[in-house]
DNA sequence: AATGAATGAGTCTTCATTCAT
DNA sequence: CATGAATGAAGACTCATTCAT
């Protein structure tokens, strides 16, 4: 039932990531955290810091994606499951003391203009959208109104993510399903 | 009609940290940038890069209110407001090459855990609220609702500043007017 | 007819050494050209990178002096011989790029100051002088002679193989037989 | 009279390329050496260690254009001004313990296959040979004999240089003289 | 005999800042 | 006010080697 190297360092990273952005993150920082030494991280990611934000923003977007499938999976409409969502998320937020990003913005999109994490970032994104949106037709929303809904969610969610950081709290994302239908 | 030095610093320093976030942002290259001598910077900005951060973002704070002011002016509704203002941003956006972050979350949000610079982008972001629920309220809207559409339009926009750089568009700030009566 | 791990190993470390020398080629890129995993080196070279480099050094020592042997074989004077031989290595360096050293320089000189290799280095370059000084006598030549023609063509051959890494061309190599009798 | 940070530099890496050669000579070490701290060097070389290294060839590179240039005024010969030129170089090589390469060779041919370090390194050495071959002209030697016997010499010395490391001794940089005339 | 993981000292380089002029 | 030099801690990354299997 041991982690294996590769496992703790993606959790750590996935945590600094989150907490910090990708640039602030310190590798070293990482490292110690992981509680695994220097030349360790090269014979797991090759590609080093890059590649260890690429499949760390990976894997946090299908733990997310996972948490959205059992919140839709679990309700009767469409704002239900987002209200599940949003209240998971701001429940992660309050455990992890509120300076957090979204682990893809802070992974990928707060490092360097690579394309390659602009790329890995849009699938996720677009990954989530599609979820959101097949729900929503299942549960009895029309194709158009599913899409754009689920598109103003994300925006929504990603919006509060980055505020809920200068507010100090998760208050804002819990607010996010009366915006929706506003 | 000269910039003066500390001009020149605060404008580089906003093209750069809205593009790679404070933290990937380095002050050797935002000084190369302005074209100012190593020294210099201490002498406008005695504490440094935060100093320099701070003042960089209320700069662009006020820019954006500013440009926030004008839309709603113009307008004769609320929604022509926001959608006149998320035009406006998109058309930067596009200008820019759209690898932007919006200039408080790069400046103040991609930077450290840093209480001065929460308390900076809440003012910040707070304000936007303020002006446009003033505004929202003075078109016509009840206040609650007037609260809620401000804040669900300061969400839409920092989320869409977010994934319009995945997308490496800045078409989905375009659609946000929609999003917000949908 | 497979190539053994270690002939794997010294075929690559010979190419490496002589293109970098000894000290920017890296024991990873080395395994990696050999085809060969990371834990096998040690097994065959117990003395890790300075073996693996003595070893390489001696095959190369051998396989040119084989080339010499052949080459004064074929010729009724020294001049002959030693133009075969400027020749040959002329053709070895255009084929590979001309970015070669010596492979003994690469190898042995171009490492550590080690006491090891120094004695190595010598012991192969006298062998190539002791082989050609006996040619020159065999093909007539007085044996102060011998000797001192043996060591300017060492000499030259060596600067040559120098200097032509800054030319990136070969050509000078082939002059050196004028050289030798100018 | 105080060594200016710049010129400290100079003096510890010519002294360490020359010794180790470009790529086993650390930069802390030659910091070290300098007596200069870490962050220094990029202040006066922004392009590292190879910038370092130009510097310090082509400052090597005129060093013994002077010194052969001294030779070849005090002499009535070509011959007698290559041995000056042999005689010195072989003092300094006393003086410094043996294990030294050409300057030149070292610290640009002993470096990555970069074409800068190619280019300077062939500048450098077409220098030698064309203030050597102007010295011949003038001491009464034709001009395409004059031509042919300064490659030969640089060939020699290059040569010489690199087996004299093998040798442990600089005896063979003083038999060059009779090499040219054998 | 073979191998992939582990290791930490080492590499070069950049950082934000301070200082003397 | 202005400036270029100085500074050393920290950055990401590579090294040759050892180990457990």
């Amino acid at each position: 039932m041991e982690k294996t190297t590769r496992e703790k360092l993606i959790y750590a990273a996935t945590d600094l990531f989150r907490r910090k952005g990708y640039s602030a993150a310190g590798l070293t920082e990482i490292l110690q955290a992981a509680g695994v030494p220097k030349g360790s991280l090269y014979h797991h990611f090759p590609g080093g810091k890059p590649d260890l934000a690429l499949e760390t923003a990976r894997w946090a977007g299908r733990y997310l994606s996972r948490l959205m499938e059992e919140a839709f999976q679990e309700s009767t409409s469409f704002k239900e499951g987002v209200t599940r969502i949003c209240n998971a998320i701001a429940d992660i937020h309050d455990a992890r003391g509120a300076w957090d990003f979204c682990p893809v913005t802070g992974t990928l999109l707060g490092g360097p203009a690579d394309e390659r994490f602009r790329l890995a970032a849009l699938e996720i994104f677009e990954s989530w959208v599609k979820l959101s949106k097949t729900h929503a037709i299942r549960l009895g929303m029309a194709e158009a109104r599913a899409e754009l809904q689920s598109r103003a969610a994300l925006l929504l969610i990603e919006g509060a993510w980055i505020t809920a950081r200068a507010d100090g709290s998760a208050d804002i994302i819990r607010r996010i399903p009366d915006m929706l239908e506003a």
